[in-house]
This record gives structure tokens, sequence and C-alpha cells, in this order.
DNA sequence: CTGTGTGCAAACACTTTGCAGGTGT
DNA sequence: ACACCTGCAAAGTGTTTGCACACAG
């Protein structure tokens, strides 16, 4: 899936900006916040990448995920099915405390959590911090 | 437990501005960012409530909630055992999307995730949102 | 009395808005 | 051609830091 692909599937106009933006979104896989993505960025205004966000988390190409550090930050879609009125993200994202990368677990699902029916349930967010896999490994050699 | 109590028993100096936040903390009863303290406690600097907050979760007082709206969010720990390096707050948090309150469901406990081992768990975070049952009954009414 | 807490000023970081001009279709 | 996208400027909101004074123990 191309960023041309995905901007037409939703029908979008083909911009510089917009297919960077996306482009740095498949080439890193992991969630973003403006801040980060500017960093990758050098052509864009930060403005035009915030309003790209917002055109891309209302046409349901990205969706929120959760972070402890203040700045929103937004992750790809896997599925083509998302659009702004049905999200269907209901996986786990990990924070690691070491190199700060967020990543979605898509297989991972979240567990169904049952509420008290009083309360009308829209969307669940769960959020692991801990160490990741890369950042373990390297812990790890470094005491061996 | 009062709030002279709450500082005592983390030998904390009692002032003012800290038993005026955990006042509001107690009688709200929900998680709350800066800028709602502020609003509620007029003679007190902005800059204090920040430091009170993070000298508050640095002793095992306040525990941070997520939040999707960029300001971060606080609550009470409700077991005295919560300290600086042992925080037992895996439970599940409700924000409503129409009265905005968040509240810890401290009866409701976030299900064991099975992370692959190459993972290192250390904190885990479950954001639900939706309508409360205050706001939900109030809107049946409505339409009754 | 001494170390810690507070207030003020200022800076920093993230995000939004308004408007003029440029670009994709 | 027209609607939509972009860049720049500016302002709004949340958070941190430095320093001098005030106060709890």
């Amino acid at each position: 899936m191309t960023s041309k692909e995905i901007l037409s599937a939703h029908s979008l106009r083909n911009t510089n900006s917009r297919s960077d933006v996306l482009e740095v979104f498949l080439q890193k896989n992991s969630a973003l916040s403006q801040p980060e993505l500017e960093k990758e960025m050098h052509e864009c205004d930060r403005v035009t990448i915030y309003r790209t966000l917002a055109t891309f988390l209302d046409k349901g190409i990205l969706h929120k995920v959760l972070d402890d550090a203040g700045a929103m930050k937004y992750a790809l879609c896997s599925h083509i099915h998302c659009s702004k009125h049905y999200h269907s993200h209901d996986h786990v994202h990990f924070k690691c405390n070491l190199c700060a990368k967020t990543i979605c677990l898509e297989n991972l699902h979240i567990p169904p959590i049952k509420m008290p029916n009083t309360f009308l349930v829209q969307e669940v967010n769960l959020l692991i911090q801990g160490v990741c896999d890369t950042c373990g490994a390297a812990k790890t050699e470094l005491i061996a």
C-alpha cells in the first residue's frame, strides 16, 4: 500500500505534504507526534502537519494513541475499513521507556471489560509501558 | 483521611497550598489536571500547583491518568502503600465525553495481558471513554 | 535557624486560528 | 476555474526553570 493509493482510496488530493507524512508513518511503523514528524520532514510547515494529521484522523487513516508525555500521538489504522464513524482499533499500544518509541500491537486485542451497564462505552485505549524487545536485548548484551 | 493526615503520613510539610490541592481531590473525587485545579483554587500560584503535583506523584499520593485532550491528569492513589517505587493502580479509568469528568473505577481491575516475554512490562494504563451514569440518566430523561 | 516551599517573571513546548497566495483535479 | 491546500504570522494553552523571599518544623 503506497501513500498515493492510501490518499486516493480516501478521496484526498495527492500533495507532497500528505504523501510525505504517510511515508514517514509507513517507514517508521510506530506512533508519532507532530513534533516527531517535524524532525523527519524539513520541507513542510509545522501547521500543515497538524492539519494533515487532523484530516487523516477524520478520514480514518490514522487513530489517536495515548501518551503520558504531553504530546498527542497518531498511528496508521491497519484496516481500510476505518472511517470517521467506524474505527476498529481495539489493539494494545506499547511504549518503550528507554527508546520512547510507541508501537501498535495489532494482534494483541484488548480483553473485554465488563462495565456496569449504566455506562455507555464508546472507546477503549490500553497503553502498556516498559522496555521493548530491541532495548531489552541491547541491555542484556551489555550485562553479558 | 484528612489532608493533614495524608501529608504527615508521607512526611511532607503541612502548607496551605498542599492541603488545598488535597481538599479539591478529596472533594471532587475525580482525576484532575493542573488547569482544572487552578480554577478551583484562587489563592495559589499556577507554578505551585505544578510543583505540588510533582511532589505528590513522587511520594505516591497521586498517580497519572492518561487523557486524550493534551493536559496531563492526576488522581488520588487509594492505597496508602503507594510510594515512588511501588505504585499499585491497576484499575480502569473512565472519561465521560459529555461532562469531561474522568474517574477511577477502583474495583474494575485491568485484566492481565499476555505480552511476548521479550517485552518487559512496567506499567499498564486503560482508559475507557463514553458516557457516564449521571450524563446517561440525564439524557434518558430528556428523551422521555 | 535552616532547609524547604512559594510567588513572580520569563521561557519553552504543543496546538489552533486567520488570511493571502498557490496547487491539484 | 474552483475548491482546497499550504505557508506565514500570531495567539492560545499547558508546562518548566531561575531566583528571591517567606514560612514550617
